[in-house]
RNA sequence: CGGGGCGUGGCGCAGCUUGGUAGCGCGUCUGGUUUGGGACCAGAAGGACGGUGGUUCAAAUCCACUCGCCCCGACCA
């Protein structure tokens, strides 16, 4: 078999898992966020693949496989076509009609609902596919983890009532707990926005690890968990004495770690006043936001204000006559909305709208003029939790599955409607649920390695068994291994054979590299006893036994593997 | 897109400051000795230095532009 394995960590891989999954011969790259899959990164990929589609068909799904190619209209209809902005491929054929590579295939899946599906006796549906899907990142990282061409499995639900599209979810829902439970992933169910995808109520998959991209919070003793970017803390308490406005000479720079210290307070003292500006179909129009210094605004929870950026330093010259830091809305009739945290609060320091001036014992509800109280910071560190009260943990993480319940946003968009028994025309609600093939797998890598290399669970290992040959000129030991390569395979037991005739030094490291949980191990020193050792790569556990024995023994261990696994 | 870094035989790197047509380790090939943690000896092949243009008698080295890749940030299912 083809593994090109690597001695050198490759100069383009920084984590763990991207530079093992190239040492180990798993893949290689064409282009930035564009891969090979190897033999053997292949064969992982593929059993990835057959335990998602196992635990899918469980559910009912039905495989099915849609284009890459798809034409620009069937974008233009939900508004994707703009939406999606540079992150979509496009292309143009021969007579210049627009194109797109696909980066996930609701249209597609909607399109067909709406020519085939009548009526509610044609409900529920649950379609999947497991395929190539292109999105031009803006910066592709981590080798696979985040790539332009990447397999996903997407599966998409259709249902006439508002229970089945319930059940749906939660079908999905379990299927994906068993999945990654399969995948040997230790994982997080938290709550997160839909994005560009739409719909309410999302959840995401997410296996902590110090080089996901993504964020969690979730509470150490209760069940609150959910994305970084809608999460909510409940900031630390902060009595402060109630006292008059008053102007102070701050001639220290308008950030609000300058500023905290030129009080001697904590950050938390502070209100940020942020100017965004808010896009209308009358023009611009100036907002502002409040948080507290130990907060920042999250750009997520924003967007239920409207279509929001901040000002830029000039707006905010010309509107509050001040620079950025010395700014707040006190004394101005600009729209203010502020974090709900921030209710009550008093006591506090903010900018006078005068350069090097603040003000400070700021009562909020005496001194500004707010619209709404609304939930936009961010959780901070020291934050607890919204359910409890117990301390919140912030921690990154990988996304490698998300479910939406999409509700009717395709449906109505794209007319995608059925005669419901009472003889209406209803649109049909839709789920929508991903899976990152790839990223499952260099999740696995990331959560399954040692120093030596990878170390495969049984589930997604590319073979179950390594025999390995220290010496292939030993004509006894390699009938032995002969022998025992071709007992294993008829059990069924899927088997690597490194018969490559060179030092054991490097047929040893190569494959410890590999991370096939099994081990063979036939040298001639066990061998003078008539034995052959058997080595758990996970454990670095050996044991000797007569070869007679070997194969018994090493189905016995893969049987306990599984097990602990299952 | 902003900031930083890198591009030199298959891989990992040095050389660049102080210009004089390239070097190391690993790998590869041949022969031999080896075979429990990347072993050894002898011999050999392989690059004109990401690309383009410029400066110069002379450019891997200096200058300009450009392409690619990585990292941080912004952004993002």
């Amino acid at each position: 078999m083809f593994i090109p394995t690597l001695k050198e960590k490759p100069r383009e891989a920084e984590i763990p898992s991207h530079t093992l999954a190239i040492r180990a011969g798993l893949i290689r790259m064409v282009a930035s966020g564009v891969y090979s899959y190897l033999p053997l990164g292949w064969r992982v990929l593929r059993k990835i693949m057959q335990i998602i589609r196992e635990e899918m068909n469980r559910i009912g799904g039905q495989e099915l496989l849609l284009p890459a190619l798809t034409p620009a209209e069937i974008w233009q209809e939900t508004g994707r076509w703009y939406e999606y902005g540079k992150e979509m491929f496009r292309v143009r054929d021969r007579k210049d009609k627009d194109y797109a590579l696909a980066p996930t295939h609701e249209e597609i899946i909607t399109d067909i609902a709406r020519r085939e599906i009548r009526s509610y006796r044609d409900l529920p549906q649950i379609w999947y596919q497991i395929q190539v899907k292109f999105r031009d990142e803006l910066r592709p990282r981590g080798g696979v983890m985040r790539a332009r061409e990447f397999i996903m499995k997407d599966s998409y639900s259709l249902d006439a009532t508002v229970e089945g599209w319930q059940r749906s979810y939660n079908l999905h829902r379990d299927a994906y707990i068993r999945i990654f439970t399969r995948l040997g992933l230790e994982f997080k169910i938290v709550s997160a926005s839909g994005g560009i995808m739409g719909g309410s109520e999302t959840e995401e998959f997410m296996v902590p690890s110090p080089v996901g991209e993504d964020t969690i919070v979730y509470c150490g003793n209760c069940s609150y968990k959910a994305n970084y970017e809608i999460a909510r803390g409940i900031p630390p308490k902060l009595e402060l004495e109630d006292k008059p406005l008053r102007k102070v000479y701050t001639p220290v720079g308008g950030s609000v770690e300058e500023i905290s210290r030129f009080f001697d307070t904590v950050p938390q003292q502070l209100l940020k006043s942020l100017l965004y500006v808010k896009q209308t179909d009358s023009g611009k129009q100036p907002i502002f936001l409040l948080v507290d210094g130990a907060h920042d605004v999250s750009e997520t929870k924003i967007l239920k204000l409207g279509d929001l950026r901040p000002a830029t330093s000039d707006e905010v010259k010309e509107w509050m006559g001040a620079s950025i830091g010395y700014i707040s809305p006190i004394g101005t009739d600009i729209p203010v909305y502020a974090d709900i945290g921030l209710k009550g609060r008093k006591g506090l320091i903010t900018g006078a709208n005068e350069d090097l001036y603040h003000y400070e014992g700021v009562n909020i509800e005496r001194d500004i003029k707010v619209n709404e109280y609304t939930d936009i910071a961010k959780v901070a560190p020291g934050d607890s939790c919204p359910q409890c009260g117990d301390k919140l943990i912030i921690e990154s993480a990988i996304e490698v599955g998300h479910i939406f319940r999409l509700g009717t946003k395709y449906s109505e968009a794209m007319g995608a409607t059925f005669l419901d028994r009472d003889g209406k025309n209803k649109p049909i609600l839709m789920g929508s649920y991903g899976i990152g093939v790839e990223r499952s797998m260099m999740a696995i890598i990331e959560t399954h390695h040692d120093e030596h290399g990878i170390v495969w669970p049984q589930s997604v290992t590319p073979f179950q068994v390594l025999v390995t040959t220290l010496n292939p000129e030993n004509y006894d030991l390699v009938q032995v291994a002969d022998n025992l390569y071709k007992e294993l395979m008829k059990r069924d037991i899927e088997v690597l054979y490194d018969d490559r005739s060179t030092s054991a030094g490097i047929k040893l490291k190569d494959d410890d590299l590999i991370g096939i949980p099994v081990i063979l191990i036939l040298g001639e020193k066990v061998w003078r006893d008539g034995m052959v050792e058997i080595k758990i790569r996970a454990t670095n556990e050996r044991i000797k036994v007569k070869h007679e024995m070997c194969v018994d023994k090493v189905l016995n261990i893969i049987k306990e593997m599984q097990d602990a696994t299952q």
